[in-house]
DNA sequence: TATCGCGCTGTAACCGGTTACAATTTTATT
DNA sequence: AATAAAATTGTAACCGGTTACAGCGCGATA
């Protein structure tokens, strides 16, 4: 494999020269350059990135902790992480964890030991310990109570607010909650949000229709199987994720109750499916690639020192009302 | 930060003592060995992994092409990928490339550079020039027709022969096509089952049957509305992947068709929506996460110079009859 | 006691670039 | 033509590990 030394004994010239020709070709004479250039055509040189990174101390590497990558949210999240990475001149390590925190922290670990210059945490869980102090990280999607890095995320409590007061105003008196993984801030956020458009109505929650998920729709599916039972059926379900609610649409489905007929769902993400199922879902749209570009941008930010980095930014979201809710049927 | 040099000096010994303690610490005396592990400690060393790669010319990453991570069959492969890569050491680098063959070319520089041991190609395209010798590569999911590398796919033309004949057992005569990019070779082989099939059957082939797709639920839907007007309706759709089954289902069932009872629909590939829709889809089971496991376990042979890797691996599939694909309609 | 072998440790070269600094050549100025 | 200034090029140190090779100390053997 051709090196420095080897294009620098080619074209006649010092390894300094050549080094300079491709990095800074301002400071060598055209006439110069052009030797080098040739040498390097020669003899095929291709600069060992390894080298140049372990010599700059950067690597040009982001880690990308994503818990499920088959959850198509977080997939259109890595999109856009991965198409403003590469335009910055940055490779994405990506890490699926399972949302296994020792898992998580194994991954970190590339970053303390130089494999990678930052990372992206989408989930709420700080992979290095308090003490040390945090390499360059951002959080995004689901925050961290109180991180020690930028954040990028939504409002979460709003949104759910404005989806329940949604099926509120549709004259909706019994909504379930089919609720994401339990000790999520996100889950806490959605779940505050909902309290507190019911309150706001002058509704009482029901704690019977409190159903836990985990973001799958064999998750949703399960908790409507609860709801189709119930001895006072709720006429509304608001669930945490798109992908719940299309589980718990076809439950109710397959139980011979019709959407939103007899019981309306809404959903959380505007996944592409959404609009493609039948009925078409009532959700929350959030900006999944934008979360990727800007959590990118503003690691990038500080990994480059760039000094009062916006400590958190609040994307918007948007309530998309589509034909999964209704007006509450006649009692 | 602190180095190995730091580390030898608080331990009172030479560099090469330390290295040794982590390395191969069987070649150091207990007694010593306690000494630098100590001074480790305290000193919070961490090895510099990129000094380690850089010295050892191994860079224990491995580069994954993948046209969409938006798709969730890749994002199981991918899955599959990164938990096997993990066991045995690899990091990940992903790059979405949105089939795009110079954001291809350029992601594999990062093998050319060094950057990365071996390169995962999911799409039938050689990111590198045929004449230079190829690195360490293998191809999955969509072959190439020459691979000049190890491959791991399935039998799609097998598979969707299977799929066909399922519903001309069902009575069916017309059947249509949603296919997947033109270009690729995957469409080419399903397309060829099919045909065969219908050969098989006696069945002519009507080319205005044949829509063209890419593999999203909007083009299924904008195909399956070319069926829906169409004067001698078919009463049935194969769809090379399960999204555009999701998008034709849709489609069908707003032009008020009923689905299976007017029109039966099957999908490939089998995503975790096939399930979880109405009705939920006959569809081709493919082990997506296996793809993932075994393209990596081929390409870690190939960059630790395994002779005679495997060169073409084939991967069984399984026809999932569900509630979408029904008998004929009477005509 | 001299010699050998073994286990452990140290010295220094090396991987392939980048870059501070010195040396040399070219250009400008008088 | 002499000199100063600027532009170009070369030398060698450096990044932080790994490892070949050499050296040392100690017990075993003759």
């Amino acid at each position: 494999m051709s090196n420095i030394r080897k294009v620098a004994e080619l074209a006649g010239v010092s390894v300094a020269t050549v080094s300079r020709s491709l990095a800074t070709p301002e400071m060598v004479s055209p006439k110069t350059r052009a030797k080098v250039l040739d040498a390097v055509e020669r003899a095929g040189y291709r600069p060992n990135q390894m080298a140049v990174k372990f010599r700059s101390q950067r690597t040009h590497n982001l880690v990308v902790l994503v818990p499920t990558i088959a959850n198509t949210f977080y997939a259109r999240v890595i999109s856009g992480i991965q198409e403003t990475a590469r335009k910055a001149g940055y490779s994405v390590l990506l890490c699926n964890t399972q949302g296994q925190d020792e898992v998580e922290r194994d991954y970190a670990r590339l970053v303390s030991s130089r494999q990678a210059d930052g990372i992206i945490q989408l989930r709420a869980f700080n992979p290095f310990s308090d003490d040390d102090p945090t390499p360059p990280m951002v959080n995004a999607c689901e925050l961290l109570d109180n991180a020690p890095c930028p954040t990028v995320g939504i409002d979460n409590r709003g949104a759910t607010y404005e989806l329940t007061r949604h099926l509120i105003e549709l004259g909706h008196r019994r909504i379930a909650m089919i609720q994401g993984p339990g000790q999520s801030p996100l889950t806490r956020e959605r779940n505050a949000g909902y309290q507190e458009a019911l309150e706001a109505a002058g509704l009482e929650a029901d704690p019977g229709l409190f159903l836990p998920g985990n973001f799958t729709p064999r998750s949703g599916f399960e908790a409507a199987r609860h709801l189709v039972d119930h001895a006072n059926r709720p006429t509304a379900v608001v669930c945490e994720s798109d992908e719940m609610a299309i589980g718990a649409v076809q439950c109710f489905k397959e139980a011979g109750l019709r959407v939103p007929g007899d019981i309306s769902v809404a959903g959380f993400d505007d996944i592409e499916f959404a609009s493609f199922i039948d009925p078409p879902l009532t959700t929350i749209s959030q900006p999944a690639e934008r979360f990727g570009q800007e959590a990118v941008a503003r690691l990038i930010e500080v990994i480059e020192g760039k000094r009062n980095v916006t400590p958190h930014q609040t994307l918007p979201h948007r309530l998309v009302i589509r034909r999964s809710t209704a007006a509450a049927p006649p009692r």
